[in-house]
RNA sequence: GGAGAGAUGGCAGAGUGGCCGAAUGCGGCAGCUUGCUAAGCUGUUGAGUCGAUUUGUCGGCUCCGAGGGUUCGAAUCCCUCUCUCUCCGCCA
C-alpha cells in the first residue's frame, strides 16, 4: 500500500512504476479519478451530516408543536443523506480496491526488463563441478538410493508431491537445522508460526489480492495456507505501535510452505524443483523507516544466505531482479540462484526483498520514532535462508560421486551424526 | 461442541437514549515548590481523515471490539460476527 496523499502528488511516479513493473498503469489513473470523486462526495456527505447533527440536537429542547414540524424536515434530510452515504460507501470501497493494486516504485538501480530473462547477474561464487564422469539428476540418484520416491508421493497427494526417505530425509533435516543455527549465531530470534492464516495477513504482506490462485484456501474458515513464513513473521506486530528501541526486530522461522503452482502445467515437472509442499527457513527483519538502514540490512540478509551457501560448498550466483520480475510491493529483490547440473543452469533458491513501508502500511505496523513525534510505518525485509527440497537438488547433484553416493559437506556432518557421505 | 460473562482513551475503570470524545484514578507532558523529598501542588494530555491556512493553527466529519439495524438523535436499545475469560465435554 502506498500513502494516498503521496500518490495524489506523485501520480506520474506511480504510473511510471507500473509501466516499469509491467503492470497495468490504468490502475493509477483509475485510482486518481475515483479518489477525487470520493473526496468531493465526502465533502458533500459531511456537510449534510453536520447540518443534520446541529438541527437534531436542537430538537431535544423544542416545544411539542414546532417539534412536529422540525421532525418532518429532519426525516427528509435523513433520506437524502442515506442515499448519499450509500454512494460514498461504494466509492470508498472502489478507491480502496484500487489503492491495494498500486505498485511500489522500484529502486533506481533495478534493471528494466520484462521477466526473469531481464535479471542481471551481480556476482558468481564457488566452482561449477566438471567431473570425469556423467552427472546424474537428483531424482535418478535418489531413486537409485531408494531415498526419493516421487511415484508414491503422487499416489498419495497428486502431482508435484514426493517422499524423502532415510538419509535424504535426514539430510533435509540437517540442512534446515544448520540453517537455523546459522541464523541464531547472527542474532535472529526463532519463532514458531501459524502457517494457516487469515486474509488480513495475506493482504497485509501483499499476496492478496492477486495471489489467490497460488494459495490453498480453506474456504470454510476463510484461512489460507502460507507459501512462506514471511506472511506470519511479518504480520506478528500488525496493528501495533512498537518502541523505537525494540527495532530492528530480526526473526527467523522454519515452516512448511504450500503453493498451488497454478499456471505452471508442464513446467519443471521432473524431480523436486517445483513442488506443492516444502520446508523453508525464512528471515524477516522489521526496522525503522530509514532508506539507508533498509539498504544495508538488505545486503546483510543477502550475506547470511550467501555465507550458508558457502558452508554447503555450492556454486551460486546473485542476480539483481529486473522490474518485470519484481512483485507489486517490492522495492528491490536479489535472488540467489544455485547451480543445478541436471538443469545445466542456475536455479532460483533464494529471494531477498525489501519493501520500505509497503507491507507495514497494509498491516498498520508502526513505531514511535526516537526523538518523539508521530508514529511511523516500519520498513520490512525478508530473505530465504534455505528452502528444501530445492536445495537438495543442488546438494545431491553437485556433491555426487562417481559411484552414485553423495558427499556431505563438512559443515553438515555434525548434523548427520558425523556421516561424510550418503550411499 | 455446550452453558455463562465480558470487550470503553497509554493503562485501570465509570457511564442504560440528547447535558458524552466520554467521569475518576494512574501514567505522560509543562510549570511551581524544595525540609511531607524515589515527595507535594497547579495546569495540561486520545486518534484518524477531509478542507482552509499568514504553516502558528482553525473548521468539518468519523472513531467506545467489527459489521449491520432501530431512532430526528446511540458508548447506551436490537441483530450478526470476532476475540477474551469461567465452567462442562473432547483431544495431541
Amino acid at each position: 500500500m502506498l500513502d494516498a496523499k503521496w500518490v495524489r502528488e506523485h501520480a506520474d511516479i506511480v504510473r511510471d512504476a507500473a509501466i516499469r513493473k509491467r503492470l497495468n498503469p490504468e490502475v493509477v489513473d483509475g485510482f486518481m479519478e475515483k479518489d477525487a470523486a470520493y473526496r468531493s462526495l465526502l465533502q458533500e456527505v459531511e456537510g449534510l451530516r453536520a447540518q443534520l447533527k446541529a438541527s437534531s440536537s436542537a430538537l431535544g429542547k423544542m416545544e411539542a408543536a414546532e417539534r412536529e414540524q422540525a421532525l418532518q424536515t429532519q426525516r427528509e434530510r435523513k433520506a437524502q443523506l442515506k442515499s448519499l452515504e450509500k454512494q460514498e460507501q461504494s466509492l470508498r470501497a472502489e478507491v480502496h480496491a484500487l489503492a491495494m493494486l498500486l505498485p511500489m516504485p522500484p529502486a533506481e538501480d533495478v534493471p528494466d526488463g520484462d521477466d526473469d530473462g531481464g535479471n542481471v547477474e551481480i556476482s558468481r561464487h564457488g566452482q561449477i563441478p566438471e567431473p570425469d564422469f556423467p552427472l546424474q539428476s537428483h531424482d535418478d540418484l535418489g531413486e537409485a538410493l531408494g531415498m526419493i520416491d516421487i511415484k508414491r508421493g503422487v499416489k498419495i497427494a497428486g502431482s508435484r508431491n514426493y517422499l524423502l526417505l532415510g538419509d535424504v530425509a535426514r539430510l533435509e533435516r540437517a540442512v534446515l537445522n544448520l540453517a537455523l543455527d546459522h541464523m541464531f549465531a547472527r542474532g535472529f530470534q526463532m519463532v514458531s508460526v501459524p502457517t494457516l492464516v487469515n486474509r488480513a495477513c495475506m493482504e497485509g504482506t501483499g499476496y492478496f489480492p492477486g495471489g489467490e490462485e497460488q494459495a490453498y484456501i480453506a474456504e470454510r474458515d476463510d484461512l489460507a495456507l502460507v507459501g512462506t513464513a514471511e506472511v506470519p513473521l511479518t504480520s506478528i506486530h500488525s496493528g501495533e505501535t512498537l518502541e523505537a528501541s525494540a527495532l530492528p526486530l530480526r526473526r527467523v522461522a522454519l515452516s512448511p510452505c504450500y503453493r498451488r503452482e497454478a499456471g505452471t502445467y508442464g513446467k519443471d515437472t521432473k524431480g523436486l524443483y517445483r513442488v506443492h509442499q516444502f520446508w523453508k527457513v525464512e528471515q524477516v527483519v522489521l526496522g525503522p523507516a530509514d532508506e539507508d538502514w533498509s539498504l544495508q540490512e538488505h545486503q546483510r540478509m543477502l550475506g547470511h544466505a550467501k555465507d550458508l551457501m558457502d558452508l554447503l560448498e555450492l556454486p551460486y550466483r546473485v542476480v539483481n531482479v529486473c522490474t518485470g520480475d519484481l512483485g507489486q510491493g517490492q522495492v528491490q529483490k536479489f535472488d540467489i540462484e544455485t547451480w543445478m547440473p541436471s538443469r545445466k543452469s542456475y536455479g532460483e533458491t533464494h529471494s531477498a526483498s525489501r519493501f520500505h513501508d509497503f507491507q507495514t502500511r497494509r498491516l498498520n505496523l508502526r513505531y514511535k520514532p526516537e526523538g518523539g513525534g508521530k508514529p511511523k510505518f516500519c520498513h520490512s525485509l525478508n530473505n530465504t535462508v534455505i528452502a528444501s527440497p530445492r536445495v537438495l537438488i543442488a546438494l545431491m547433484e553437485n556433491h555426487q560421486q562417481k559411484d552414485g553416493s553423495i558427499r556431505i559437506p563438512a559443515a553438515l556432518q555434525p548434523y548427520l551424526g558425523g556421516q561424510s557421505q550418503i550411499a
